[in-house]
DNA sequence: GGAGGAAGTCAACGGTTGTTGGCCTACACT
DNA sequence: AGTGTAGGCCAACAACCGTTGACTTCCTCC
């Protein structure tokens, strides 16, 4: 009945503890911060032992590298009508902001933290450098750069700072306002 | 010689002091952040004791509230022609961040710090959206909303994160590129 | 010139933090 | 059944934090 190949890593009992630490460290660094997300705190509500959060991922530091190890798998500019460039990416932005709290983690850590900085850093020149290139301007890195003002000045806004009228704006409201300053930075001729 | 009436407040040994520490503080929360910036390490920048930062502020919390106080002296809306508020606001902020660092603290801590983000609200509620009103629409607080999410944004890329790209735009750059969009954000008809 | 108070230093306190090592428990395998 | 081992807890360490109070120094004013 239980049915198949054993699995190659037998699913352990640990598995479900190292994935309660992580989604408890998840949510204390997007709310308090580095400094504030304490290791006691993060043990207290994944239910453990603070030793357990140095056994699994070695030091805080590593927790935390491993809670923002992940893909943004942006859209493929190549695919994406010209036209409609500035609707797609800041839809795009919207919903990757909301699935989870790992952007707003990164955000509020990048802000005070160096390694979340740089962290920061990586997914601006790995994601949004090589979609603004696909325009065929030479200054795609400055485009890219105005692009990342307006998208993480909303984040800001809106899930961090938590500006009433920014929380109020509907998903198609925030498409509306942004779209055309995002369509204008990627593919105005330069001022 | 010594001229004048007495001032009613002599000038005190202290008062140099004073803004000796307010001036580290200022640096240090600018560049560490709420936590990491340590009473201790401010007090040795300003050459002092750490008990003289308390003697003159009372708390870490109180030193933050004295950097924090200043006055951010918006332009009068009334007076600008509504044709080029978007590069009148957009040239202020620029010489309002860069003339010292009390914004720069107040963003890297806002992110974190309650008192931060409350001082924020604050500057957002007092002078932008005040300003926004001036232009007659009804969503006001949402077009003073989106304009913050882009000048916060500029911020954001330009002074804390310091992305290569955004830090090496000149102040005519990011006036051409910007000041349409804020212009639009104000004055334009609802989506 | 002596007194008084402001300016400043020093050492220490209680609390919290990240981190470590020893110990217990329960399950898997022969 | 017996044993090895991974998973987990407990107690403690050293370092650092904000904060406090007692002590010294130096200027100022009668």
């Amino acid at each position: 009945m239980t049915s198949g190949a054993e699995s190659p890593t037998p699913r352990r009992r640990s598995d479900a503890t190292r994935a309660a630490i992580l989604e408890a460290a998840r949510e204390r660094f997007a709310s308090d911060g580095y400094e504030r997300a304490t290791v006691r705190a993060i043990a207290h509500d994944a239910g453990i032992d603070p030793s357990m959060v140095m056994r699994y991922f070695g030091s805080k530091e590593g927790l935390f590298a491993a809670v923002v190890d992940v893909e943004l798998d942006f859209p493929d500019p190549a695919g994406i009508d010209p036209d409609s460039v500035g609707v797609v990416l800041v839809r795009h932005f919207l919903e990757l902001w909301e699935r989870d709290g790992v952007l707003r983690t990164l955000l509020r850590v990048g802000v005070t933290n160096s390694a979340g900085a740089d962290r920061l850093q990586d997914v601006f020149r790995g994601q949004l450098v090589p979609a603004a290139r696909s325009f065929g301007h030479p200054d795609a890195e400055r485009r890219a750069a105005l692009v990342a003002s307006q998208m993480l000045g909303m984040a800001l806004v809106r899930y961090v700072l938590e500006l009433d009228p920014a929380v109020g704006l509907s998903h198609d409201e925030v498409v509306a306002w942004l779209a055309p300053t995002v369509q204008r930075y990627l593919t105005a001729e330069g001022p």
